[in-house]
RNA sequence: UGGGGCGUCGACAAACGGCAAGUCAGGAGAUUUUGGAUCUCCCAUGUGGAGGUUCGAAUCCUCCCGCCCCAGCCA
């Protein structure tokens, strides 16, 4: 749908053209996406599907969809499922099935053996905390392992009793061996497999052993032969390793030139939010949301949940870019994305969300009639429909006031607005409640010289409401969303993220009035209520007792002009 | 005080030695049966700072300042 609009290039799009150029890799460019199976996709992921499908798509290449299944006490099939439903969902194609890094333990365990063979690898009994203490720190270099220098045999025997299940945890790991004095932190003689007694949720209880993902993340790509690995930015340090890793396996003849390159890119931030799989695990975890796919998540099944469509998210992921400098993209440029979208192709329909009886006193009582109602503005095709009209209606609270400030061109006593498709009417009586004083309901005339709208005088109205006849219309119940956290970077006032959670994040409204017909509408359908904003219905939603998400607002110029009145 | 990155408009982000793109936000107007949508116009004499090279610097050089990442047997 958008995927034809031309996209403007970008830094890795750019150095890629420059490999084609010169042919390093035969003109092809094969791309993957790589999460870990322990949480939830999330925007950020979205930014990067996008861009590693994408040039795919632009290079006429292809992308995998390889889970890095590498630490099993993590991963869950769950988060697999949900994974490849999320990439799916967004519309793109991987093939019949993705790939997994447990594919490949054979090959690892292999590959480490030869590291081993060459003396580029070795057993170390080290302690954790020992090894933590002789890396040294950020200024000071590192101490070599005593068991640094153990033979070539004596590592092989030992590296076999680690896979054969003769060591507890943690009693040895298999190292790197490069340089403990490095300034770089991660070539001072890495950690490339540890024990782990723990299942797998592919290979069971194959394994006792399991490659960190230094080791495991470069043998996978040059295993799928990719040719641009996309990461982002907090892996740039592991480059040197990722280099040398593969030219150690090149030159043992494991793997064959030329080797992939991997590219770093800042990752997405976004105002108001997280985009943390270990945070939105909290958020889960703690209740703060009802789960993943929570309408107010940044996931991608929450926002799907929420209404979105994958066209804005992939818009979005668009106009975001792509570079390395560290950013926060404002939350409005999605809101824009899904709005442009939706104004496309939802149907405009009329529903209250806080219903105000009006009561048309010239109006017979039995009566009623169907005015023709336009579909969506923006697209002739999706033609018109009737909505039913009678004496009794209900309007939005918020469209009367008893004393309307200046600029307030709704309803007022004594004013005349327009009914949208059908009749102005005119405020004549105000009926409170007693004791309260609150506005109960409106008593109004209406003029059936300008049915449909238009009144022949000529004479012009500066507001119309949406309404809903009462007689007609349904019961919906109504979730309002406001964003998660009230803070644009949660957890810069207080260190906390928490401490920035929005307690009004969601409204429940359970008594609005949708027009009639609507509560068949079946999950997931997208209507703009007019005037209210785009709504969705929920996934638990039934058409005895529907339920709608409010997606996004419509832009609201009055409340700009309220909120400037107030200062 | 080690290593690796990054500083261009309120927010993103182009510009690759030759007139500082575009988008969102914001402002003004037109239009409108959604205070929506749409359309038009405005919105960085300046690119973290100071020097230097050059006819010409966001771009090259030097120094300085600021921000981010790295000391998991996480990814």
């Amino acid at each position: 749908m958008t995927d034809e609009t031309p996209r403007q290039s970008d830094f890795i799009r750019e150095s890629i053209a420059v490999d084609q150029e010169s042919g390093i890799y035969g003109k092809r460019v094969h791309t993957r996406f790589p999460p870990e199976p322990n949480g939830y996709l999330h925007l950020g992921h979205a930014k990067s599907i996008c861009l590693n499908f994408g040039i795919a798509r632009d290079f006429g290449g292809r992308c995998n969809l390889r889970f890095d299944d590498t630490n099993p006490e993590k991963e869950e099939q769950e988060y697999v499922d949900s994974i490849i439903d999320s990439v799916r969902w967004l519309g793109f194609d991987f093939g019949p099935a993705p790939l997994y890094a447990s594919d490949y333990f054979d090959f690892m365990y292999k590959a480490a053996e030869y590291l081993i063979t060459a003396g580029h690898a070795y057993v170390d009994s080290q302690s954790a905390d020992e090894m933590r203490e002789n890396r040294g720190t950020l200024t000071s270099p590192g101490k070599n392992s005593p068991f640094r220098e153990r033979s070539a045999e004596e590592n092989l025997r030992l590296f076999r009793e680690m896979r054969d299940g003769r060591h507890p945890d943690g009693s040895m790991v298999l190292r790197a061996k490069i340089d403990m004095a490095s300034g770089n932190i991660n070539l001072r003689d890495p950690a490339i497999y540890r024990i782990k007694h723990a299942d797998h949720h592919r290979t069971g209880s194959t394994w006792c052993i399991y490659p960190m993902y230094t080791y495991a993340h470069p043998v996978e790509d040059a295993i799928e032969q990719i040719t641009h690995s996309i990461c982002t930015l907090e892996f740039e340090d592991q480059r040197p390793f990722y280099d040398w890793l593969l030219e150690r396996l090149a030159e043992g003849g494991l793997f064959k030139r030329p080797l992939p390159r991997q590219i770093e890119f800042a990752r997405l931030n976004l105002s108001h939010t997280i985009l943390s799989k270990r945070k939105l695990i909290q958020l889960v975890q703690d209740g703060h949301v009802s789960g993943w796919d929570d309408p107010r998540m940044p996931t991608i099944s929450g926002i799907r949940r929420r209404g979105y469509t994958p066209e804005a998210i992939k818009n979005f992921c668009e106009r975001i870019g792509v570079a390395k400098r560290d950013s926060t993209v404002g939350l409005g440029l999605l809101e824009y994305c899904i709005r442009e979208d939706l104004n496309r192709r939802a149907p405009r329909v009329m529903s209250v969300l806080r219903p105000l009886k009006v009561v048309i006193t010239n109006y017979p009582e039995a009566e009623d009639e169907e005015l023709d109602a336009i579909n969506n503005p923006e697209d002739p095709s999706a033609g018109t429909r009737k909505v039913p009209f009678c004496r009794e209606l209900y309007i939005e609270q918020e469209d009367f006031r008893e004393d309307p400030p200046k600029q307030f061109f709704r309803l007022a006593p004594g004013r005349e607005v327009r009914l949208r498709y059908a009749y102005f009417i005119t405020c004549e009586k105000v009926i409170k409640d007693e004791k309260t004083g609150e506005v109960r309901e409106l008593l109004c005339s209406y003029d059936p010289k300008t049915r449909g709208g238009d009144a022949p005088d000529g004479r012009k109205v500066k507001a119309t409401l949406h309404w809903v006849s009462a007689r007609h219309s349904q019961r919906a119940e109504v979730r309002l969303y406001d964003t998660l956290f009230t803070e644009t970077n949660p957890g810069d006032r207080t260190g906390d993220f928490r401490d920035d959670i929005n307690p009004k994040s969601l409204e429940v409204i359970k008594d609005c009035r949708i027009e009639p017909g609507l509560s068949a509408a079946a999950p997931s359908s997208r209507f703009q209520f007019e005037r209210m904003g785009y709504f969705c219905v929920d996934a638990d939603s039934t058409p005895e007792k529907p339920v709608f998400n409010r997606v996004v607002i419509l832009k609201d110029t009055w409340a700009k002009v309220e909120k400037a009145q107030k200062k």
